[in-house]
DNA sequence: TTGCTTATTTATCGAATGACAAATTAAATT
DNA sequence: AATTTAATTTGTCATTCGATAAATAAGCAA
């Protein structure tokens, strides 16, 4: 049962492949690693759980900052897939089938330890990529969800309000924080994570139908 | 519009309130210190933020996880108001409104940048203070709400289910969330909090409702 | 003033940090 | 096998960290 990445038959060519396979190994690890210990920790207690010399991480990197960017990139950008928006805007379904369906993946994406502490240790340092995630959230998940409930509610195309927005923030942080208890805190009770989604997206289509058809507005 | 800490009428005994009060001043600039720099950040920092040199803090806190220590105290403990619970069970209102004012002053209490960033960072942490909060916020704030809400609908009352408290979990965390991104990533919309809980708590309110009329809950 | 007490600073220790240069090992190529 | 090239380690540096001891300054009682 051995498994050799280099079976016998094709021996040659592994240099410059495995260059780059250790290098992604690095990241992956790296990610796990500042996802425990918080980007403060240090360099040589990451070279330790790679299990090589802290030095070596200098030749892939030229430096902590310029790996902990890989980092950020491999679990912001990388792990976005763009067929969310389209899933959203699918309109041979019920807006709140696709709500459903969207935040069950979109979970099952982000609900995980290393992407949330990342995520809550990037956002508490400030960092730029930070920011630019919240304005992706809004402008790819939010906004069009606001497009498509005027749609089903029959109502005319005007451009989304900020407090509608804020009320879609709101019920999107809700879930968020779902995930937060349940992989940071360890504090949440059930773990049937498909039915706190569906009770959350029932409040909100109920709470939008109201606003949406309400009077004054900002 | 007088100020002097001693009056000139009144000059001595002041050197052993001056120094418990020197000590106070100490954790209040300690939590916003390390409320903007992270608990990892220096004593050095500190000393320096403080005005005096970093040898001091030795003699008024043995470690600096001592002083860590006091902070969480001061930031968990000490701005916790025993009245938010009366106000929620008083039930010559309507529970709507009840959580209206009750989430207005709780938020007052809890959206400021010091308080949310030593959360977040706490949190990150894994202290035993921060799981203790959770429980708090479960104990005295989410379940007693779905003991008011049976009253409210004229439902037996029974114990909350796992399910109910997760819901109202997410209509707190999607309120606690609107915080962070105020405060934290500075990516909230409108600033109109009044607004946000409003409609946070009309969603709240209408699901709940569902929920609780709803047939099977585990 | 003269002592006594306490707050504060100066000086320093040992460990840990990010980073770099040079030596060493292992793989690839000839 | 000999040579070249790249991967990895050894050794080390200047800083910075939490913490301690000793020296100094300042308030207070007599």
């Amino acid at each position: 049962m051995k498994h050799p990445d280099t079976p016998p038959t094709e021996p040659p060519k592994r240099k410059r492949l495995s260059s780059e396979a250790r290098r992604q190994d690095f990241i992956n690890q790296a990610i796990e690693f500042f996802a425990q210990e918080g980007f403060e920790s240090s360099t040589r207690g990451l070279a330790k759980k790679l299990g090589v010399t802290q030095p070596l991480l200098y030749r892939y990197f030229p430096s902590k900052n310029d790996l902990i960017s890989e980092v950020y990139d491999a679990v912001y950008v990388k792990r976005w897939q763009p067929e969310w928006e389209p899933l959203l805007r699918d309109r041979s379904r019920p807006l709140a089938d696709r709500l459903n369906t969207f935040y069950n993946v979109y979970t099952d994406a982000i609900f995980n330890r290393e992407w949330m502490r990342i995520f809550l240790f990037s956002g508490l340092k400030g960092v730029d990529i930070n920011r630019r995630y919240m304005q992706l959230v809004r402008q790819r998940i939010l906004e069009p969800i606001l497009i498509e409930a005027r749609v089903e509610f029959g109502l005319p195309d005007v451009p989304p309000k900020d407090c509608e927005v804020e009320f879609v923030w709101v019920m999107h942080g809700g879930i968020f924080y779902y995930g937060v208890r349940d992989l940071i805190y360890e504090s949440a009770i059930s773990t049937d994570k498909e039915r706190v989604i569906a009770d959350a997206i029932t409040a909100f289509m109920a709470g939008l139908e109201i606003k949406l058809n309400g009077p004054n507005q900002t």
